[in-house]
DNA sequence: AATAAATAGGACTAAAATAGTCCCTTATCG
DNA sequence: CGATAAGGGACTATTTTAGTCCTATTTATT
């Protein structure tokens, strides 16, 4: 009963709160410490990952004392499809529509196509959504939370 | 550099590789051992997620000697969320998501509800792809060989 | 009835991915 | 110069995943 497939890591969920609590600090700087003190993550993990994300161009760093970390763009612009990229790497869905993976069954496997198919719109669905609607739906009731969103799956298959 | 997010585990891909083979063979009981050797997955994996594929449904038994495996209904009404669902429990995206979870976060967390979002509109991509459309995308011509399949994804935000 | 061919169930091991911590270096402000 | 912060990476521990194997049960065939 652990969550699947969608499943994003651990680290990738933190990393999104620490952006979400960037977004919220307006463009002010926060540093690690900071950051972690608010959102209950431990210091070493923040740090790791706010390190992670400034590698990635998601976020940038001013070192030094009174250093730390800010938005590098507006959170409108940050999709779900950055962030996970930063994170964790390239959005797939199996091993095999990896581009440089091998996969062992090549003669017998006759199933990764759709795979990928169904990861192109996949990742159609979280470039629909960037940072600010991630931040936005923080609302008490969980149920409702998506109340300002609404969001469409149409697949015609032939 | 690996596949992340919508990555299912190796065992489910393996899984619907299995299910391909049944649904190629028609109605005829195939033996494990025999899936195996079409395959080319290993018997007793093979033997382990056939097992776990009938305990869910997907996948009638017959017992004792001449025994095997069918699929218990045609392979357009087995979806990939069904496959999914069967190998890997239920899908989401986050542990948070997940009902039973108890998030240690939850009076921080700004973030869960869009998560749930994303998989909502993920899980209609899933729900729209079937077994034999998994099946039929076995051409040789990777780029093109979802040339019979058209999914949109539509997503408005408000 | 005996035998052989299958699945059922689950215990167990091994390997790999993930999470998390820590240490040392570098930069910058006061 | 000292304090504060990020940068980089090594390292450990934990958890998940993959894979194997053993024993019991069921059924067809002779």
């Amino acid at each position: 009963m652990t969550p699947s497939v969608l499943r994003i890591s651990k680290l990738t969920d933190y990393g999104t709160v620490l952006l979400a609590h960037l977004a919220a600090s307006q463009s002010a700087v926060c540093s690690a410490t900071e950051v972690a003190a608010a959102t209950g993550i431990a210091t070493p993990t923040v740090s790791k990952l706010l390190k992670s994300l400034t590698r990635s161009g998601l976020v940038n760093s001013t070192r030094g004392s009174n250093g730390g970390y800010q938005l590098s763009r507006n959170p409108a612009e940050i999709s779900a499809t950055d962030i996970i990229d930063a994170l964790e790497g390239p959005v797939s869905i199996t091993e095999c529509s990896a581009s440089d993976s091998q996969c062992e069954h090549e003669g017998v496997c006759s199933v990764s196509g759709a795979w990928q198919l169904v990861s192109v719109a996949i990742r159609g669905a979280l470039d629909s959504v960037s940072l600010s609607d991630l931040s936005r739906t923080n609302s008490p009731t969980p149920q409702l939370r998506f109340a300002g969103l609404q969001i469409t799956v149409e697949s015609k298959i032939k």
